[in-house]
DNA sequence: TTTGACCTTACCATGGTGTTAAGGTCTAGC
DNA sequence: GCTAGACCTTAACACCATGGTAAGGTCAAA
């Protein structure tokens, strides 16, 4: 069970790169790892969980500062389930404010593109409207 | 007709920041601006029109790389309404695909923070499904 | 011993904007 | 004519997360 994996290893089975997980500890997102005495990042199972928490969290949209919270959190026993679920509301909002940008972005887009004949002739209504002042 | 202004007047009537007018100019987005004899650029009304049409660009979501496209097509007068078309579809497809993204995010996350009690318990599903193995 | 896959650090690039610094210019009021 | 304050200039650095490259050390198998 004490099998140790060098960083390319860790990579793999956490699906991160071995880029972000040099940068992950620079930041201090992760502590620093025991080197062989060549200097190899060696990394054990627990390590290996930790990196998955984070390339989950990244899935979900986490920055690496929420992130950073999020670990410290569930390395901690006496945590409030409340602050955890602080962090996710405000990223989850963050979430639908950034669709429903999106979402108009699209709305008016398309509407545009629409009477945008897209052929060869060079009348054409995007370029009309991008041009209009407000 | 010949008012021109000086960079602060012309981000004010732009909707835009000195700053990124600066910086537009020198990622060759807009041609350098004639300067007065102590260095002031000036514009005239023509490159407010440019100014407004990068910010409507801009607030639809298309980078600075489309929209130097978008600004060569609007100043060619043999252009394919095509060639605008197929910029605004790429775009738009690349507007779906963050949304359907975001949504998929917020499905989960929401489900999350759902069966999280967000109380003083330290007991919460988010660190636990972040701590799952896929 | 050599090869090739792995590891190390250090630096630069991306995209779009903001910030700060250190200085020059203009204009209005005295 | 001088000064205050608002404007302008360039330059360099920060943000965020990641990728890429370079130049070199290490390891294992052939």
């Amino acid at each position: 069970m004490l099998e140790l994996l060098t960083i390319g290893a860790a990579a793999k089975a956490s699906g991160l790169t071995a880029k972000m997980i040099r940068h992950y500890e620079q930041l201090g997102l992760l502590r620093k790892m025991p080197r062989t005495e060549s200097g190899y990042r060696l990394y054990n199972s627990e390590h290996i969980d930790q990196l998955r928490f984070i390339r989950q969290a990244r899935n979900l949209g986490f920055s690496l500062s929420d992130i950073q919270s999020l670990l410290e959190l569930w390395h901690d026993s006496q945590r409030e389930s409340r602050a955890v679920k602080q962090i996710a509301e405000q990223h989850l909002s963050e979430i639908k404010a950034k669709i429903s940008e999106l979402k108009h972005m699209q709305q008016i887009l398309s509407d545009l593109a629409d009477n945008c004949r897209g052929d060869g002739s060079p009348d054409c209504n995007i370029l009309k409207q991008l041009a209009k002042p407000d």
